[in-house]
DNA sequence: TAAATAATGAGAATAATTCTCATTATTTAT
DNA sequence: ATAAATAATGAGAATTATTCTCATTATTTA
């Protein structure tokens, strides 16, 4: 059962106003990585520019919703409720439509090991990783 | 024996000029994928702020360095000369350091096969690949 | 070497995001 | 339930990275 966007907040101890509970229903409705820009579109004018960006944040720190940034440099925002922490995607080059995907466990596995010997050899302390892959959707792989 | 920038932008017919040159040197020194912000400041006013842009984006479009956005939405660049097409980076979250990583070939084939599998499950012909790791450099993993 | 073409520099324009501050909503304490 | 204290909002100004414009200068072509 899904939890409210009500509960959401107050779970965070952050106080529950109209634009918050706006922008996390809209986030739960679209359920895949949306980019501020069709975020707005779709609130119709019900959350000012800065509150957009300001929610946002907010709900940024308390890791209820992730950010990253496109090849095309657009900012994609996605919830991370009950994820993880899968950051794997697949973008369209023709399109900019954006998907989550899981990988294998066993290949997760074979990525460990992988990781632990880059950190050996980086010197570097590995905390997350994040694999991207770049295509065409099935929508436009055959315009091409 | 390494090329000089004057061979790379005549092998790619475009005009040799003193901002191309410039600014290739400085990239062919650095050896490092670097913030569009540290390049200006290392070419100390030799190049102007719309030439450097317009200089990048030509070198982009031949193909001899590619870009891509960090987590903090920073633009970095990188020559993109000799390699084939690896694009994987180890970023450390603590100083933005960016350092190129090699994956051992026996990763890449099993990650080759886990894309197969991908694209028949999403119908996405996948043309291309990366993988992010996150962490703490050398330098900065013990101040925390 | 002259004519044609292409690139440059300076600063204006644009776009995404953050900041400011007066007003309004939410929470806390009674 | 209410008043006082605290926190969030909206409108628009400020900021930052990048692109655009256009007159001048450099490079290539013939």
């Amino acid at each position: 059962m899904e939890k409210s966007s009500r509960e959401i907040l107050s779970e965070n101890n952050i106080s529950i106003t109209n634009p918050r509970i706006i922008v996390l229903e809209q986030l739960l409705k679209y359920k895949k990585p949306i980019s501020v820009e069709d975020l707005q579109d779709n609130l119709k004018g019900q959350v000012a520019t800065s509150t957009l960006y300001r929610v946002l944040n907010d709900l940024k720190k308390i890791n209820v919703i992730s950010e990253f940034i496109t090849q095309e440099n657009t900012t994609m925002i996605e919830l991370s409720l009950y994820e993880d922490e899968h950051h794997h995607h697949l973008f369209c080059k023709s399109c900019g439509d954006v998907v989550d995907i899981e990988l294998s466990l066993g290949f997760e596995q074979k990525l460990s090991s992988e990781i632990k010997s880059i950190e050996k050899n980086s010197f570097f302390i590995i905390e997350d990783h994040g694999l991207e892959l770049f295509g065409r959707c099935s929508e436009c792989r055959d315009s091409f």
